[in-house]
DNA sequence: GCAAGGTC
């Protein structure tokens, strides 16, 4: 008996192969794809890792041409299946082996999308070998156990689960392609930039949009605060009245007038208290995500980072969900390794503690551990971003297995001419694991040593007028966080979808801010395609998967559904198509331009050449004829400035995450685009 | 050339 071995990865298929044969697997090599081989039972297994899903939607070619099809047509067709095309070399791979074995074991991820991706491996076998046998191995981690207990008591696929998938891969691109289409014929935008929709990435725009109106209409509210020094023993402190925030400036004034001048105070009471600061929990892709944004790290970048750390096996698989280490980690041995590194000592540190026992947050999943180090550890120097990266992961996981910090907060009160202020002191009197993760420790404030009846100098007691200010922008880091709890995206493809909105041009800068085409079409889409700029469209796609899977809905009845509102919500559009083209329009006009041409005055415009290049052109065209190169890739934002040396427009470049500012004409020692850039943030 | 989801 020959049997073939599917898993979702070849990291997964090595595993398994290694777990099941006790390490004794052969790895043949066909072209660059790696299969394992081993007997057992007098059975010979081929093991076979994919890369995700081998197969793609599509719709057929005849509806490929944009403008040649009514985008309304793409609602009602069935999409066809195809190979994806970085899936060849493995397909080809999968089909060969198929002629050879007598049945198959899908070992795919035991999840929704594990699910199909072995159903779609068994229609590219069953293509080749129609009577293959099929079983299934259903683990939730790659461990001994696991694993041996899955192939020892073999089940079924369970073909409801894998067209819950199906079902939202149907929605997916009715709804995308449909919208896409519309919106970027609507406003012109059809080639290389065209505009998108998704039921993803437009409510994460609307996210970043709406934020951003709320902190354009925010009204600035007046208030005042009364502050002042307070000394005693040469140590100065902080005071502020005790009202903390007057509303009325009469009120204010009349305690300032008191106070004003004042050069003594009496302490009246003296409160201390011993906060207990609990460790972080260990990390899963959302918080690791959000603390290399807060480093300065673009999620995309950091996630890159973590890809390359992983695939070179210093640390663990970064896409998880899960925030609690399995029994089966060897936490002691990769203390002992990181010792190595130039974290040793610190890893030393908490080797050393009489216990180790791990915190854990509330998310348990079982289908990988949260990110931590692996056992080989890291002793190369990278490059900057990497070791950072690193010593992140390094760091948060020696403070999960750390003890409790403890803050003092010391809580003065006191006394100035019958009016009562207030003084605060803070101190980290136990470092505990804010030693090993010293990101954003709190700052000690000192107080000097104070009891009641005190007397302590006091001067500049001064009224200060102040304003509210507007929420903040939310960074990318909050933006992930944001999707995670709105149920917005996978841990896998949130970075992706920011990536996305940066590429189409609706996102600038860091953090985010919306451009003009972003809130155009997020505001076009809010009046006539509401469904989709809502996380409700998938929540509750969510819900009717679930039903599909437990078998409690037909497929057919919610594509069907889902169709019907798509339809009603496109006729919408279509009656309004001039006025939401001709808004977007203006919003990319007015995105495109790039500040006055340094030889004839008139404005520049970001243009497409013929052949679909971008470059900077004179508006006065033909009348001048002056242009200059623009980088092909990244967004581009105008600085609405001449460059300082030139006069020539200056730019503002976004790739990769690395935001760059130049002059755009060639040759400038402020940058040009065909050298380097010289100012970096 | 459209989406979102796997994985690299």
């Amino acid at each position: 008996m020959d049997s073939l071995v599917i898993c979702e990865k070849n990291d997964a298929a090595k595993r398994i192969s290694n777990i099941i044969s006790k390490n004794m697997a052969k790895t043949t090599k066909y072209g660059k794809v790696p299969v394992y081989t081993f007997q057992k039972g007098g059975d010979h297994f081929h093991v076979l890792g994919l890369r995700g899903h081998i197969l793609e939607l599509d719709y057929p070619p005849a509806y490929s041409q944009w403008f040649r099809v009514s985008p309304s047509e793409l609602i009602w067709v069935d999409p066809i299946k195809k190979t994806s095309k970085s899936a060849t070399g493995i397909v080809k791979v999968l089909k060969d082996l198929a002629q050879i074995c007598d049945n198959v074991i899908i070992a795919t991820d035991f999840d929704r999308e594990g699910e199909l991706i072995g159903t779609e491996s068994l229609e590219v076998v069953h293509a080749i070998n129609p009577d293959l046998p099929v079983k299934r191995a259903k683990f939730s981690a790659l461990t001994d156990t696991e694993v041996n207990g899955a192939f020892e008591n073999l089940t079924q696929m369970d073909y409801n689960l894998s067209k819950a998938a199906h079902s939202r891969q149907l929605v997916d691109l009715a709804w995308g392609a449909t919208l896409t289409r519309f919106i970027s014929i609507a406003s012109g935008k059809v080639g290389k930039d065209f505009l998108s929709v998704g039921r993803v990435q437009s409510p994460t725009l609307a996210l970043i949009v709406d934020r951003e109106k709320e902190i354009k209409a925010f009204v600035p509210k007046p208030y005042w605060t009364i502050t002042g020094m307070a000394s005693k023993d040469k140590l100065d402190f902080k005071i502020s009245h005790a009202n903390d925030r007057f509303w009325e400036e009469a009120e204010a004034k009349k305690a300032h007038k008191i106070v004003d001048g004042a050069s003594k105070g009496t302490v009246t009471s003296v409160e201390v208290k011993t906060k207990t600061d609990k460790p972080p929990v260990p990390y899963n892709t959302t918080s690791f995500l959000k603390d290399a944004a807060r480093l300065g790290i673009s999620v995309a970048q950091a996630m890159r980072i973590a890809e390359d750390l992983y695939t070179n096996g210093w640390i663990s698989y970064p896409r998880t969900d899960n925030t609690v280490y399995p029994k089966s980690l060897d936490i002691k041995k990769i203390l002992q390794n990181l010792s190595k590194t130039d974290m040793g000592d610190l890893a030393k540190e908490v080797l050393a503690q009489d216990k180790l026992v791990p915190t854990r947050g509330k998310k348990e999943t079982t289908d990988h551990p949260p990110i931590h180090p692996s056992e080989e550890p890291l002793t190369e120097r990278l490059e900057r971003n990497h070791m950072a990266v690193y010593e992140l992961v390094v760091r948060r996981f020696l403070a999960t297995l750390a003890p409790n910090a403890q803050t003092q907060t010391t809580k003065v009160k006191l006394d100035v001419k019958g009016e009562k202020f207030n003084g605060t002191g803070q101190k980290l009197v136990v470092a505990g694991w804010r030693k090993y993760f010293h990101y954003y420790n709190p700052k000690d404030i000192e107080l000097p040593e104070l009891a009641q009846s005190d007397e302590v100098d006091v001067k500049d007691v001064d009224l200060t007028r102040k304003e509210t200010e507007p929420p903040r922008r939310l960074g990318q880091g909050a933006l992930i966080q944001k999707m995670d709890e709105l149920g917005l995206g996978t841990k896998s493809t949130r970075h992706e979808i920011i990536q996305k909105l940066y590429n189409r041009g609706y996102l600038e800068s860091s953090p985010p801010k919306p451009t003009l085409s972003g809130t155009a079409v997020t505001e076009a889409l809010e009046e006539f395609a509401q469904t989709i700029t809502e996380p409700e469209m998938t929540s509750t796609l969510e819900k009717d998967m679930d039903l599909i899977a437990d078998g409690k809905q037909e497929l057919e009845v919610l594509v069907k559904e889902s169709q019907q509102m798509l339809e009603g919500i496109y006729k919408a559009l279509d009656k309004n198509k001039a006025q939401i083209g001709g808004r977007i329009k203006e919003a990319l006009r007015e995105q495109n331009r790039l500040g006055k041409c340094e030889t004839c005055g008139k404005e520049m415009v970001i243009r497409r050449s013929r052949k679909g290049k971008r470059f900077a052109g004179c508006g006065g065209f033909p009348r001048c004829r002056n242009t200059h190169p623009l980088p092909q890739r990244g967004v581009i934002k105008s600085l609405m400035e001449e460059c300082a040396e030139c006069k020539a427009p200056t730019i503002e470049i976004t790739m990769r995450g690395k935001t760059t500012q130049m002059c755009i004409r060639m040759g400038c020692p402020l940058g040009g685009t065909g050298g380097k850039a010289k100012k970096e943030d």
